[in-house]
DNA sequence: TGTTCTACGTAGAACGGTGCACAGAATCGC
DNA sequence: GCGATTCTGTGCACCGTTCTACGTAGAACA
């Protein structure tokens, strides 16, 4: 009846320290190499420690101290910039011993929220935010709670978060420049609809105000943005007939690659010869964009470093820095065949 | 001086009960909806909750009980079949009320074990893994501290994880009967390399056997399997001298739109015709196999049931359940112009 | 009226760590 | 050789929950 099968306990640090001798106390002292242990103790715990396979408790930590792992909060999976970012992020953690665990917003605002809130509550210990839908006014009341790097979202006044950005706006003027440079003069912009007055902080709306000012910098005229609802089902129709339609330009600055790749594709099928008949440049150099079938001109952010310097501010914000910090980096075109 | 600034404390599960003037216990048995409260109670204890604002704390949650946290152990995450997989177990899992954290392993043996230590540690209930590298022996051991559910990884033998998998040895099949019904008898396959005999319960030489047995099912002699190291940067300059010269069968299936679209494209860019010089049909169905540019054909596994299954098995499991199940489901062929 | 049940609520011990206050040993300065 | 000063290591309270055991009041029963 009564097996006697010990239940295989998981090893606590109470273990440890039965096993090597010492006090509880002086085993977490030796896991976050903490001040006050000799070598001999720290090197007698170690052997402990490897030998009984010890891991500490995420949980049991959290209580108290540190968890040493930070949250990553996406907009969607499948968004192509993303794996640069997180690469980014990652290295930067890694080396400074921190973990990372993600959730998925899915450009959903209670979505977002609720992850925040799972990831405070998991007790971690800052959060990078990536494109992120929320308003600034609650990133601003979760920030209070938790040290919050945001990526992909403007807003150069908040004061209990940093943010870093590719500079949207320049980034915008950049491909204006380039396609006049080509002799380009029909010039518009497909920018991220609906349009949202209160988003003026996301990167669409600060692309359209780089494009915008370009325009009228090269003494273009009115500049002419067009919008296609991103959550209508019906969207890939209307960019066809506006394609076919008598207002399409003779170039095309469209806001991102998740854009860019199907106007391309929809122009293509419908005969139009790109650039011959339709000049192309989109954003966000996703790899798809570099295909040699697809061939679309955009400008690179720089994943990567965005990633990094975001983790940067972020450790040094879990390091005590009050003051918040807003990093700018200038974006650069990939030039290809579409212009 | 003394700045009078009530650190805004924490609301934690005292706070409510002093609030709503019972005691701790009760309020937790709210939280749980556990047996034993009286509808009066209950209703004043939500108030309580609802004014305060209070959330549980996961980790200390987790010391006891469970966390209602499940996670996601990916491969890497710009697979761009991930996406699918991952909406249905979101699907399922928040319908459960169960909440979703994810980690990377980046296809790196190490680093997806460290994912999964970590999160046995956060005391999580349970991972799905997508495509997991490791080996069954360890996720043997592993299994036995936390219910892992594995998509994309047949161990149909394994007694304490689950597996879920679209039958990729008939999807193999299918592909090839798919092109000898349109008159093709040259036909190879392009699998991951390099191979690995210890490997056989992955997804591509599962494939690769699917292949093998349907070339000999339509007497078409030896089976023709290429491999190119996939890590290895000359790759795509062995893929363009491997279709430039003599060995080029007249047909391809390639395991997977990974090296699908590449081939595509370079096959393309050297000026052959697709299919009449070369048919193709890859793996996966994702979307950059869809556009109209590419148009490759490709099989579909479905990626949403295949999170959505693995889900259900990880809740049963969670549940209690104690043998093991393994699930699979039939893939089924997109046709598109590639062949 | 007294006894047994049932339903409700509570007290208090876990859970596995951290971090503070402190004691004893070792080292130092003179 | 002695007090003062560091350096090590320990004991213990605490973090925010869950969960077991138990007390109590009222209903049902005899």
């Amino acid at each position: 009846m009564n097996e006697a099968k010990p239940p295989p306990q998981r090893v606590t640090i109470r273990t440890v320290a039965e096993d090597a001798g010492v006090s509880v106390a002086a085993v977490s002292k030796v896991m976050r190499n903490a001040y006050g242990v000799s070598e001999a103790l720290r090197q007698n715990v170690l052997e402990s420690i490897e030998r009984l396979n010890y891991r500490p408790s995420n949980a049991a930590r959290g209580m108290r101290g540190q968890t040493y792992t930070l949250g990553v909060v996406l907009v969607g999976i499948d968004n192509p910039f993303l794996p640069q970012v997180f690469a980014g992020i990652a290295s930067v953690a890694n080396a400074a011993g921190y973990k990372i665990l993600m959730g998925v917003g899915a450009a959903h605002m209670p979505m977002e929220a609720s992850l925040i809130e799972q990831m405070i509550d998991s007790h971690m210990d800052g959060i990078v935010m990536i494109a992120a839908q929320l308003s600034g006014k609650l990133m601003e009341k979760y920030a209070r709670q938790i040290p919050i790097a945001v990526i992909g979202h403007h807003e150069p006044l908040a004061q209990t978060f940093d943010t870093v950005n590719a500079n949207d706006s320049h980034g915008a003027k950049l491909a204006v420049r380039a396609l006049v440079a080509k002799g380009y003069r029909d010039i518009g912009m497909v920018s991220l609809g609906p349009y949202r007055p209160h988003d003026t902080y996301d990167v669409a709306p600060q692309r359209e105000i780089g494009f915008a000012s370009a325009i009228v910098e090269a003494g273009l005229g009115a500049p002419k943005i067009f919008r296609f609802d991103n959550m209508d089902d019906a969207r890939l129709g209307k960019i066809t007939s506006f394609l076919a339609g008598p207002d399409r330009p003779r170039a095309l600055f469209v806001w991102s690659d998740l854009d860019g790749i199907p106007i391309l594709n929809v122009a293509r099928q419908m005969g139009l010869h790109v650039p011959e008949d339709l000049a192309l440049i989109a954003y966000d150099n996703s790899p798809v964009a570099a295909l040699p079938l697809i061939d679309l001109a955009s400008m690179d952010q720089s994943g990567i470093r965005l990633g990094q310097l975001a983790t940067d501010a972020l450790l040094s914000r879990i390091g005590g820095r009050k003051a918040a910090q807003h990093v700018l980096i200038d974006p650069s075109l990939t030039i290809r065949s579409s212009f």
